[in-house]
DNA sequence: CTGAAAGCGCTTACAG
DNA sequence: CTGAAAGCGCTTACAG
């Protein structure tokens, strides 16, 4: 492999000074500076950024934690993010932890060893020994969609969103509201979202029943499934609508209310969160929010190269969202 | 930050010794062994990749280069790739060229830079400079969906797909059938879908008119606007089913054809390729080709790891597909 | 079983 | 304007 040494000899120069043309800085006199250019195209030579990493400390690569690259809403935020640190020259080092939280702490110390500039952590849930691994960090850190202690976090606005949603159901005339969540493992899905399901019906002074209320994996299926439990276990109390808090478990929902003839939203409206592209060419098409995600990855972005130029105060942002009203309600 | 240095000092050993230890290889007496571990473990020392990586010359990780990866397409394949190399303890460095042609070349070179193990490349397009670039990469390289020449390539059977799903059209007893393509820089996607379509309607003697033959973008906006040119200009010569390459751009075909009284199948059938979350939803769901990219994904991880441990002959791997009927037809 | 030394490919004060 | 030297944090023959 060619290395600045190679180029330097071929040059009659000293590594230094390729290094200095390489790099762009310090004092060059034009002759040798158009001769190393021109070795350099003739050779092909490609430089070590592990080494220039090794010397410099910086090694140009944003580490990202994702829970599953094979949804859209990870997808959306990782693209997100990629648009804006490539403009910087940044590349990302992606790993997945396929749902498991072990896995966030290990890659987590896993991106320092390898000398990333900076980490963007998409937490699905919160526990000690996360929060202390991440405080040991001495790089820049933020977290996305979870609100992590002692962390520069950007949150989507769920508590909200879910108040948004039921306030919109219940002047559409619903009082008999079902839920589908998630694991109460994770604060934002799994708590928030549910938390503003039950105040907002609180207000109103709606009851909710016990078998108005179901939990799934996120997975389509499982929302299929949490519907057809409520259905079965609701006996003549069946609910006028039903609050899913993912667009994708809330497909699942509508295929199983399909399937037994309900009709959308006339005997049973749903409504989903996220605005996932099969959310509005189902049909009847979902009713949902948008978090605008890729947003949300750029932002985050942007936060993490600002953290690169100088440390800041930990802080965090809430993102804006928009409710989408469409036919399922 | 702590180095190998450091805990040699507290262990009262060479660094050589704490290599050894962290390493697991050669020997060091229990108790050495014993009190590094311990010191290791107190100081929350993690050694640095990036320096045994220049040593070495391994870095433990994949380069991967995406057209985009916010496309359902990508992320499967991503996450393919990912399962494999993350249980041999590697990562993905993710760079994504936004359909731009340019960055393919300017990322294998990166990548090089970045002393990656090995790259795996999805491809939309082949040019000379694209291949005379490969050939200069001494790295074990992967293509994935097209065929380089001279690069071990795992493709999908464009052209095969294309013709069953023409013949399975002509047998429903559609004679008028439609196409909705991309460009022909993609050699798989533009030009091989195509010539199965081409070639299987030639076998049966059907005329296919300018007027069916209409290109899009890959989104669904352009699926839409296809399919109302075809109609537009097609007068009272309407074809009785469209062929769409990609299940996007099929998806927005049939949004054009909803939108102006068509029923599907009953009046136009629609069929695409892709087999996305999305086609098994929509209403009618969707006949279309599942490619299974998440597979094609591992395979190219895989065969990227072989190669990683004995240089090999390159090959040309084809995948399997399997056509699912749906109600779209 | 253990250590001293060389070296991976760079950058950066420092000196001239 | 240019170069010699030191050093980033590791691993690996080699010697003992």
């Amino acid at each position: 492999m060619t290395t600045i040494n190679d180029i330097a000899k071929m040059a009659n120069v000293s590594r230094t000074t390729v290094s200095r043309v390489l790099n762009n800085n310090g004092y060059v006199s034009e002759e040798v500076r158009k001769r190393i250019i021109q070795i350099v195209e003739e050779t092909g030579y490609i430089p070590s950024l592990s080494a220039k990493s090794l010397r410099t400390k910086k090694s140009g690569v944003i580490g990202v934690i994702i829970p599953r690259i094979d949804t859209e809403t990870a997808s959306r935020v990782v693209s997100g993010i990629n648009e804006v640190v490539a403009k910087e020259n940044f590349q990302i080092l992606l790993t997945d932890t396929e749902l498991d939280k072990q896995k966030e702490i290990e890659y987590i110390r896993l991106l320092q060893s390898r000398h990333v500039d900076g980490i963007i952590l998409l937490a699905t849930n919160i526990n000690d020994h996360l929060i202390s691994t991440i405080q040991d960090v001495e790089l820049p850190f933020i977290s996305l969609g979870q609100d992590l202690p002692g962390v520069t976090s950007i949150l989507y606005d769920d508590y909200h969103a879910a108040v948004d949603m039921i306030n919109m159901l219940v002047s559409k005339g619903h009082e008999r509201i079902a839920f589908i969540g998630v694991s109460e493992e994770d604060p934002s899905v799994g708590v928030l979202r549910k938390k503003g399901y039950l105040d907002a019906l609180a207000k109103y002074g709606y009851a909710v029943k016990d078998s108005w209320l179901e939990t799934g994996d996120f997975s389509i299926e499982s929302g299929y499934e949490a519907m057809k439990k409520i259905i079965k276990n609701s006996d003549k109390e069946l609910p006028t609508a039903v609050f899913v808090v993912t667009d994708r478990m809330a497909i699942g929902a509508m295929e199983y209310l399909r399937e037994q003839g309900f009709r959308i939203p006339e005997d049973v409206a749903v409504v989903g969160i996220g605005a996932s592209t099969m959310s509005q060419y189902v049909t009847p098409s979902l009713t949902t929010v948008d978090y605008f995600n890729k947003e949300a990855g750029q932002k985050a972005a942007q936060l993490l190269l600002e953290q690169l130029k100088q440390k800041k105060e930990k802080e965090k942002f809430v993102q804006t969202y928009r409710l989408i009203k469409r036919d399922s309600v």
